[in-house]
Parts: structure tokens; C-alpha cells; sequence
DNA sequence: CTAACATTCAACCAAAAGGATGAATATATT
DNA sequence: AATATATTCATCCTTTTGGTTGAATGTTAG
């Protein structure tokens, strides 16, 4: 098994919209902080602390070039969370069927 | 588009991992909070708090039968959070490819 | 050299998260 | 009725999060 951190620091990433619409953003290319930070409303130093977490959670790296940070999207974290939701939605899921867990419970219940 | 809070409330349940080792308890079955909390160090308040989390995610539903309550995992929420996780992955990581990506990119920084 | 620009750093703040402990509530057992 | 059990509620504490503003840093342009 991997290690949980990364998993928590993924999906804790994605838990805000506002980092969520920065990914859609850098999906489409490469951004500089400015940039990335146009269309929302707070202030450019709120962004870049989103910006922190993303990074924390490998989902953009920077590329800095002079005094501009180029941000670019990257897609294994999401590939990776996206392989742990499937394998832990097919074991959570379909493995114990209704009737299966129903029968397990009663089981259970009578020990 | 489907309400962000929802995704919103899933993510940040699944990125803690007594969380997950409670829904992993779970989905092999119903149990009660103590028998839930029985595994961690941790108090049965925290526990319980933990819980609530998951239960505002709808995760979790409880079953009240006397002083008893039965927690039992629901599949849904993780169905549409991997539903989320797949769409995207596909529209932020094949659409564009690594090619497609660079030529853009190209294309920006000379506007 | 100086001014503008891109970005972070440093404080500060309010709210939320994650935990502990002790009291309260409700139900079951004797 | 008295006690034990299952669970939450109410406080309290510390850390993290998400935001603000103002200053500092480094880079480019005039």
C-alpha cells in the first residue's frame, strides 16, 4: 500500500473549489501566478496560497523564469487517487453485494 | 454541473485516514460507534466526531434502535466522487496531450 | 539609477478541524 | 429504584485553513 499522506494531500487539495478551478485552468496549459489568479475575486496572495497546497500535493509544479512563475498542471496525484477510488469502490461496492452484507450483519448481530 | 459542495464535503471526508479505516470497517458491514471506535487510540468522542463528518458527506448513515446506533456505509457518494474523478481525469489529462499542451503553450507566450 | 512588475514573506485574524475531558441523556439490566 | 451501557453535548485547547494587508525580494524596463 501506498503511503496515506499522499492520498490525504491529494484529496484535500481537490476539497476546495477554488483550487479545483485552478487545476481546470492549468489543465489547458501552462500559467503564471498572475495570471492563474485573474479571474477570482480575493487577493493575488490568497491564490498563491492555494497555489502552496497544490504544489504540496504535486498537483502543479513551477517553473520559474526571471521574476515569472510558470505553472504547470500535473496529472499523476489525480491518476493515482483516481486508481484508489476504483480499486477501493469495486472492493467497498460490488465485493459484498446487499444480500451479502445483509446476511453478514444478522450473522454478526447473533454472536 | 452537479452542486461543488457535495464533492466538496466527499473529498474532504476521504482525506483523513481514520476516516477511511472507519468507512473500510463499514463497508464490511454495519456496526455500532463503540464497535467502530473499538480499533483507534484515539477517545470515542473523536470518533464520533469523525463520523459526523462522514455521515454530512452521507457516507454514513445511522440506524437508531434503542441506545444503540447502527452506522452503515452508503456507496453513493463515493459512485459520483469517482464519476468526478474519472471525467476529469479524462478532460485534464487526454484531451489535451503533451504535444497539444506544448504547442499551446507556445502559442501564448508569444500573444 | 529608478521605476514598474511578479511574486513571496510576515503578521494578523476568524473560522474550522481534530483532539481531550467531563457532564448529560436515554436506554437496558438487575 | 439503582446501576451500567451507549451515545452525544458542552467546553476547552491547539493546529490548520483561508483570507486580509503591508513590506520585502528579485527582475525587467525606461
Amino acid at each position: 500500500m501506498s503511503a496515506p499522506r499522499t492520498l490525504d494531500r491529494t484529496l484535500l487539495a481537490l476539497a476546495d473549489p477554488t483550487r479545483r478551478a485552478i487545476l481546470q485552468r492549468l489543465s489547458k496549459g501552462e500559467a503564471r501566478v498572475t495570471e492563474v489568479a485573474q479571474p477570482f475575486t480575493m487577493s493575488l496572495n490568497a491564490v498563491s496560497k492555494h497555489i502552496l497546497v497544490l504544489e504540496r500535493a504535486k498537483l502543479v509544479k513551477r517553473r520559474k523564469v526571471g521574476r515569472e512563475h510558470f505553472l504547470s498542471y500535473r496529472s499523476e496525484p489525480l491518476e493515482a487517487a483516481t486508481k484508489w477510488m476504483d480499486e477501493t469502490r469495486a472492493f467497498w461496492g460490488s465485493r459484498l453485494d446487499a444480500l451479502e452484507r445483509l446476511l453478514r450483519e444478522e450473522n454478526e448481530n447473533t454472536k
